[in-house]
DNA sequence: AGGAAGATCTACT
DNA sequence: GTAGATCTTCCTA
């Protein structure tokens, strides 16, 4: 499962807009396997994504947009395709606005599986175990160095600092849903989803 | 102006 | 399994 070879980030197209506007669900499901690419300082960082999890808008009690328009979750009204960033607990989480045409939602990275860079990595967690490098939400925005600095970055960009592609070499896995990890009030669906048998996601 | 909540993590028992 | 650290945003006064 492990990938060793090196990517070329010039040949590198990220996930266009159309990848982006669907329902979050599906949108989760999908981001599974993909490949997050971030420049850091001119050096790559990517790992594979293993796990997700799918936010909605008013009916979603967990979403930050269940109350409306904030200063989080207005990113989720608008335009797919680009990141959302905020703070809980003192770290950084990391969102992609995903939804369907005129909807609400956005798609949580939670877990990955990293694959190049891992040296900075390890430097920037302060942590040698590259099993928990990536293995929740908060480890692995500060594992990639990725802050409030990037909130609302156009990730179908192909200059962007940090895109996500898809490397072709992933095609087939199980995928495994569950329940949302941490929220005070979920949603009686299973809006989890992450990479059956893979070590690196936050839990089984 | 103050306080509580929150999509977390770590270290401890 | 539980507690404490930590910080931004929002709500109430």
């Amino acid at each position: 499962m492990k990938l060793i070879n090196v990517l070329d980030i010039n040949k590198l197209q990220p996930l266009t807009c159309d990848f982006y506007e669907d329902d979050p669900k599906v949108v989760a499901k999908n981001l599974l396997g993909k490949l997050l690419v971030r420049n850091y300082k001119g050096n790559i960082l990517s790992g594979r994504i293993v796990e997700t999890e799918a936010y909605y808008g008013r009916g979603d009690p967990a979403s930050r947009a269940y109350k409306g328009i904030n200063k989080i979750s207005e990113l989720m009204f608008g335009e797919s395709g680009k990141l959302l960033v905020y703070v809980v607990h003192a770290h950084h989480l990391v969102n992609v606005v995903a939804h369907s045409f005129n909807e609400v939602g956005a798609v949580l990275i939670r877990s990955i599986e990293p694959m190049q860079g891992i040296d900075i990595m390890k430097i920037n967690r302060n942590l040698d175990n590259s099993l928990q490098l990536c293995s929740g939400p908060g480890k692995l925005t500060k594992s990639f160095g990725i802050c409030k600095d990037h909130h609302r970055l156009n990730i179908t960009n192909k200059d962007s600092e940090i895109i996500i592609v898809d490397d072709n070499i992933f095609r087939k896995f199980d995928i495994i849903e569950s329940n949302r990890i941490g929220v005070k009030k979920d949603l009686p669906r299973r809006l989890r989803f992450y990479i059956k048998d893979n070590e690196w996601v936050s839990r089984k």
